[in-house]
DNA sequence: GCCGCTCACTGAACCGGTTCAGTCGAATAT
DNA sequence: ATATTCGACTGAACCGGTTCAGTGAGCGGC
């Protein structure tokens, strides 16, 4: 009934906790039989190390953490975090190391976590995400000495590791191919501004769209589907509309998608839609939209394991994982029809059939 | 630089560890103006309670877990969970309990997780989600006498309490809604017949469509955009379509939506559609959809309020959640045109679609 | 036949909390 | 004035691991 201890097996085999703490853990001090003996007992009582007992010896907390301080409704449905979630997980799995997650209402109480966390030593590292300018979050970790891995590009990072991707070549992958196909005037739609990725695609994009001739613009919005579908209407509206519009996450492709169809636009013959991160949301609408695919899973994976190593003592570079590809689905195309034809936006406000969609 | 303990504490004040024990746990055993001075050293030292130890010497791990097991990228953009997660967070951080979050690949490992976590003493509970008929999982945690929750219907359940909400009456409200507006012919896009909560409906949906006298089709599906759109395509290739599908979750419902306008089906005057699960998903679409609602994030505060008082040893009965309610939206209407009036049926698929919508 | 070395294993301390049976002094009761 | 009670605090054990300085047996070398 109760779980069995060391003392239990050190019982039955007639030894002290000392020689099956040192069978147990494959360590020099006992005899091979033994150690087959000791190890045959531990079998069969079916114990396991108690978490908390070798935390307090070995100082160390066995797990990690994660803080998310995104507002629940919008991370409800972005696949990024899942599916980050979802790779770190399956690397921590394998040393059967828990993953503590967390969400938080603001960056100052993301903080008041990590000190608690660390005070109470509930983890033995964090992953960093979201990374703003200015980041508070990494002079408090530095200070305080808790291993983290930044999970993005290493840029104001500190001394902090970080695993990214590059997005900056993928933004020129983007742009690339729109050009090629014909296109002169784009946009983008990007996240919160603040946010470092968004920073750098924001100046990846303004370059590479100056280096290709493009007329670009950009317009910021916080990934909800709400302001996805604004920005599209605004940019839209424009009396020299954008033929291409690029969105920074696919919640906001899809709305922005929606949205344009409800002006009566046709995708992509009147405007291409870019996703950014491809999840299953891609393939769920129609046309289905081309993303920048990242396998966000590997990614997490190898972020995972770069902080057992940085919790372990070691203390490592950045990793840089590959570039986001270019996935073409159906709603890129050449600038084909151009806004000469466009329907309905003049008369715009008319009573189309679908009184919703009009506006 | 070292975290202070209680010793640190005991010797700044003079007294031993018991009694500093004693003050910061608020237990009669040291005078009030003794307390206060521990207390003001406690604060100014930052002393946090070391997580291990606590959890060492009182045989309570701290932390409670929640396995899942659907495949990532199904789970990724399902936003029910990170509703649920950030509910269930939401309550436990009030006692700064962590959540260990975890995936599983199949039952087997979720069931081998929960021997090896109560065997660490890893988590003092867990929540169960997805039950299943005849599940495994309900023995096995009865066996352990591992404390656990079950979110969802108590059916099957043992002894182990559940937190649900009424799916039947909501399946209820749906189908009154629906033949209240004239339709006859409703199918529902199910999701696995294995999960219990799919029986709940299935069950529900069936006598209740007879009651009302409409015909009913459930075709079964696994929650996927995929299978989502291909039910979709196969309900309304039948002689005799349905005027309106109900989805068991959002994702579902917006890949049938874009699969029936794809085939040039007006939504809501050909076919209507209804969500379960009201996320942002479902306003992201055009027409939006008619969903049904509930608070998911207070279900999760429910559940873990309720594991809490479980592994505080308290042994309570189940507790019912209010009962999704219908939001309507635009996704549903009376038949209107209907079948005879569809278009572009035969011709399918491909582009016609905006120009069927757009008139 | 004795020395010294290695190896297997022991005993006890330690990690940082909680708990409980005492001890001691002062206040109260008789 | 003495017995009793009570509150404040101590000392040590305990939770279940890890670690390290011994201890004693066995063996090889000379």
């Amino acid at each position: 009934m109760k779980r069995p201890t060391m003392s239990d097996i050190a019982r039955r085999a007639g030894v002290t906790k000392a020689a099956v703490s040192f069978a147990l853990n494959n360590r020099p001090g006992v005899s091979e039989p033994t150690r087959r003996r000791i190890l045959a007992i531990a079998e069969e009582l079916g114990w396991q190390p108690n978490s908390a007992a070798r935390a307090l010896s070995d100082g160390r907390a066995g797990a990690f953490g994660l803080v998310i301080d995104r507002p629940a409704r919008t991370l409800g449905i972005e696949p990024f975090f899942m599916q980050l979630i979802s790779g770190i997980q399956g690397e921590l799995i394998r040393d059967a190391t828990p993953l503590v997650l967390t969400m938080a209402e603001d960056q100052a109480s993301e903080i008041a976590l990590y000190r608690s966390w660390w005070a109470q030593r509930r983890v033995d590292g964090v992953f960093l995400v979201d990374l703003q300018a200015d980041d508070a979050r990494v002079p408090v970790l530095e200070e305080l000495g808790m291993p983290a891995v930044v999970i993005g590009a290493p840029v104001g990072t500190g001394r902090l590791p970080a695993v990214w991707s590059d997005d900056a070549a993928a933004v020129r992958a983007v742009l690339e191919h729109l050009a090629e196909l014909g296109h002169r005037r784009i946009a983008r739609v990007g996240g919160p501004a603040r946010l470092r990725h968004t920073m750098i695609r924001t100046a990846a994009f303004e370059g590479c769209a100056r280096q290709l001739g493009l007329t670009s613009r950009i317009v910021e919005a916080d990934y909800s589907g709400e302001q996805g579908a604004a920005a599209t209407r605004a940019l839209l509206a424009d009396p020299e509309p954008p033929t291409a519009i690029v969105y920074d996450n696919d919640v906001m492709a899809v709305s922005g998608l929606t949205a344009a169809q409800a002006l009566g636009l046709r995708v992509p013959a009147d405007v291409s839609v870019v996703a950014w991160d491809d999840s299953a949301l891609c393939e769920l609408v129609h046309p289905s939209l081309t993303a920048l695919s990242r396998d966000i899973a590997a990614y997490g994976a190898r972020a995972a394991r770069r902080l057992r190593e940085t919790a372990g003592g070691r203390s490592l570079g950045d990793v840089e994982d590959a570039a986001p590809t270019l996935t073409v689905r159906g709603s890129v195309g050449a600038p084909g029809a151009g806004a000469g034809q466009r329907q309905g936006q003049g008369q715009g406000q008319g009573d189309g059939q679908m009184e919703g969609r009009v506006e």
